[in-house]
DNA sequence: CTCCAGTTGCGAATTAGTCGCAACTATGCA
DNA sequence: TGCATAGTTGCGACTAATTCGCAACTGGAG
């Protein structure tokens, strides 16, 4: 246990947003200033490895990033809107059961879950209907 | 509607793996030579807005790249081992509840939802299983 | 047949992620 | 305490994935 480390896996643990590499390393060099972006990488490796943190896409709203976020208890699924941006989080006994459907079907020993989802939240989609009241017929771009 | 664009979109139509940039751009040139990569860049963007492809990550199992399919009538889930790097295909009636129910909670607008489990397949698991019975001390690395 | 909005190829640029290796450090042991 | 060393890190160059600007091209409407 480095001190890197430790710097690291507190940072995502505190954190409040869904934290790509490059915020990771500049959240966790102010707790720990010699920290290099190879080791974020090979970490965030080691803690996906360990099942401590779970990689996200969130739909590569923000070009091809990936995200990382602490594994808690009961997994949860993101709600990303295209319109707006906004990450929606979102945990139900639903998907729970579907995870037991899916190990006890197939035979598979689940270590990961990944249930990324894409459209648009309530605001902007009533923005939207809003719009095509207004002006009925749909230009060349929707 | 360009011989590029009909060649990418047959290309994808008929495949029957999930492809990623490199092996789309080479497949699609056996149809339409006059294929450069950045054209299919582009065109999947297009046609994942368009609602007419997916596109998953596979756990990176192979490196960072993204895959593509053709988005079929019912969405299906992808199981891939981390051990042999097999890809199962699952579709349930149960997945499908689970997608109203988040559009129904959140007021969500649902456009993609893409589910993908990392773990090990019922071979790959019991390989695991019987090398742990026979030694029983774990080494460091489990 | 003409025209032009939209698409493409090209090649360079950017960005994300990886790697080899020498220097360093946490940790177990004398 | 100090030593040995397995494992970790920083560095900087590297690879791979993706994006971009722009001039040339083309599908298809008229
Ligand atoms: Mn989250
Ligand atoms: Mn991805
Ligand atoms: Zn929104
Ligand atoms: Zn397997």
């Amino acid at each position: 246990m480095t001190a890197q480390r430790r710097a690291l896996i507190e940072t995502i643990q505190e954190a409040t947003a869904h934290l790509d590499v490059a915020s990771l390393l500049m959240q966790a060099r102010e707790r720990e200033p010699r920290i290099n972006r190879a080791t974020v990488y090979r970490t965030v490796e080691l803690l996906k490895g360990l099942g401590m943190i779970d990689e996200l896409d969130l739909m590569h709203l923000n070009g091809e990033k990936h995200y990382y976020e602490v594994k808690t208890q009961q997994d949860h699924l993101h709600l990303a809107c295209f319109e707006c941006g906004q990450i929606i989080e979102f945990a139900t006994p639903a998907f729970e059961r579907l995870k037991q459907e899916i190990a006890a079907i197939n035979q598979f020993a689940i270590q990961v879950t990944r249930l990324e989802v894409g459209g648009l939240c309530s605001s902007c989609a009533a923005k939207k209907e809003k719009r095509l009241q207004q002006e009925p017929k749909p230009g060349p771009r929707g």
